[in-house]
RNA sequence: GGAGAGGUGGCCGAGCGGUUUAAGGCGCCGGUCUUGAAAACCGGUAGGGGUUCACGCCUCUCGUGGGUUCGAAUCCCACCCUCUCCGCCA
């Protein structure tokens, strides 16, 4: 959520900034400045009258007590004038508020001052480049092909199963997921990250935190509560489209204090995305599935913090590809292709020499505050200090099944093996994929 | 799934429908006393929202949401969560 204070007071800039990711968002915002006047303008009404009421309610008490009876009598003919008005005013103001709020949420992030502006990822800046793609003397397959020969993916029993859009990874394969995994968990750790082990299923105001909920929810799975015939009754759940939802969530609520901060989490988990309304697109392979994983890696700091946390965190999800020495670049993206919670974001893009171009593998955002506005995740500077809203940010470190694509890709010989890169054989416990020993 | 107990401030723990603007204690912060510390004593200690240049004032929050009432932590309804026992289970 954007601060309601920014709108109040600076509407123009919100207007600005939210028309750089797209046009559409400006009668958004106009609607969120008239709901809000409206709002708070009978807010006021009614607070007013509450007063009153508290006041006339106490002195009745009181009189009633010392047997005043005509006192008593006379105040309470009084409050009864109030409360028509009162009750009429308390509907308006509880219908604004709904409308209010969903305005709000909807809204997305402002995108920080130095993102290029653009309109969508033609606009995207490089900011870095890995060593130099490898050369093939043959055609190189992709990976879906390359697995497939090896026996270690097979996508015809995924489909069995779960029709489209899953995989399945059968011997060595099944064993370079678990193994891929494991190298990138120990390696965050290294640099100073808790693992987390977090439920894959959460309640639906955690994806309000992180801001995939009111306006996605078409993209996640969900589960409605068993035998819900009651209409109060809560208990629906969804399935978690990255870890970046529970992690986030754990300060959700909180008041941390300064010392707790940065707090720096990773974790591995299934991610589930129904890919609504990307049909046709990226049908073959690993590339866009509806269960997917990934580590993830979420940072909570304090707001003067956050730029630079998004570098080295930036960073430490390049190590990951650096220490596979796996082909790849950075780039910024420019303010039309951001994600809703973000205000900066790098993508690293792995080479996938098949397609003879990069592809996303992990994306790494600098969300500010606007999560913590969400999940009231806060902290103080100092024992007595007021409490502020922190930064949060995450990346992926990284999207395992594409890992495992780019590596099959860049590392297929002409036999129809794959090397596998040497930080992985202490937990892979092979140098090499070939035919023979797949299966 | 069955039976029972319980959710009150940072923590513990009171709370006949109306001086509760939530008692008391612990913890924490400040002060008095002391060479210093402890003890004792005094004072202060939640969050959100609105309004104000500011001091402040008002409002909401006792698990959550409704309801009854002039007035609800307290009464009614629904739900959520925690704990104990039984059943089932990796």
């Amino acid at each position: 959520m954007i601060d309601p204070a920014l709108l109040r007071k600076t509407p123009e800039k919100v207007s600005d900034l939210l028309r750089s990711r797209n046009e559409r968002y400006v009668s958004s915002v106009e609607a969120a400045i008239k709901i809000d006047s409206d709002h708070r303008a009978l807010l006021q009404e009614v607070e007013i009258l509450r007063a009153k009421r508290n006041a006339l309610s106490q002195s009745f008490g009181k009189a009633k007590a010392s047997g005043a009876v005509d006192e008593a009598k006379k105040l309470l003919e009084e409050v009864g004038l109030l409360k028509s008005t009162m009750e009429e005013k308390e509907k308006s103001l509880a219908a604004l508020s709904y409308p209010l709020k969903e305005t709000l949420l909807s809204l997305p992030n402002l995108p920080y001052e130095s993102v290029p502006r653009g309109k969508n990822e033609e606009d995207n800046r490089p900011v870095r480049f890995s060593q130099k793609p490898g050369s093939f003397d043959f055609k190189p397959l992709d990976h879906q092909t390359i697995g497939e020969n090896l026996g270690i993916l097979d996508f015809a029993a995924a489909a069995k199963l779960s029709g489209s859009r899953f995989s399945l990874w059968r011997g060595s394969g099944a064993r370079l997921m678990g193994a891929l995994v494991r190298f990138s968990l120990d390696l965050h750790q290294k640099a100073g990250y808790e693992e987390i082990w977090p439920p894959y299923l959460v309640k639906p105001e955690i994806l309000e935190g992180t801001g995939q909920l009111p306006k996605f929810k078409e993209d996640l799975y969900h589960l409605e509560a068993p035998g819900k015939e009651n209409s109060q009754a809560a208990g629906d759940m969804y399935l978690i489209p990255t870890a970046e939802v529970p992690l986030t969530n754990l300060v959700r609520d909180e008041i941390l204090s300064v010392e707790s901060l940065p707090i720096k989490m990773t974790a591995y988990t299934p991610c589930f995305r129904q890919e609504a309304g990307s049909y046709g697109k990226d049908v073959r392979g690993l590339i866009r599935n509806h269960q997917f994983d990934k580590v993830e890696l979420v940072w909570v700091v304090s707001p003067e913090d956050s730029l630079k946390a998004l570098e080295s965190l930036t960073e430490d999800a390049e190590r990951v590809l650096k220490t596979l020495e796996i082909p790849y670049r950075i780039i910024e993206l420019c303010t039309g292709d951001l994600g809703f919670a973000s205000r900066k974001t790098y993508d690293l893009e792995v080479w996938m020499p098949s397609e003879q171009k990069y592809r996303e593998i992990s994306s790494c955002s600098d969300c500010g505050d606007f999560q913590a506005r969400r999940m009231n995740a806060r902290f103080r500077r100092t024992p007595k200090g007021p409490p502020e809203f922190v930064h949060t940010l995450n990346g992926s470190g990284v999207a395992i099944g594409r890992l495992f694509a780019a590596i099959l890709e860049n590392f297929q010989q002409k036999d129809g093996s794959v090397i596998i890169p040497k930080a992985l054989l202490p937990y892979a416990g092979f140098e090499r994929l070939t035919p023979t020993i797949s299966s």
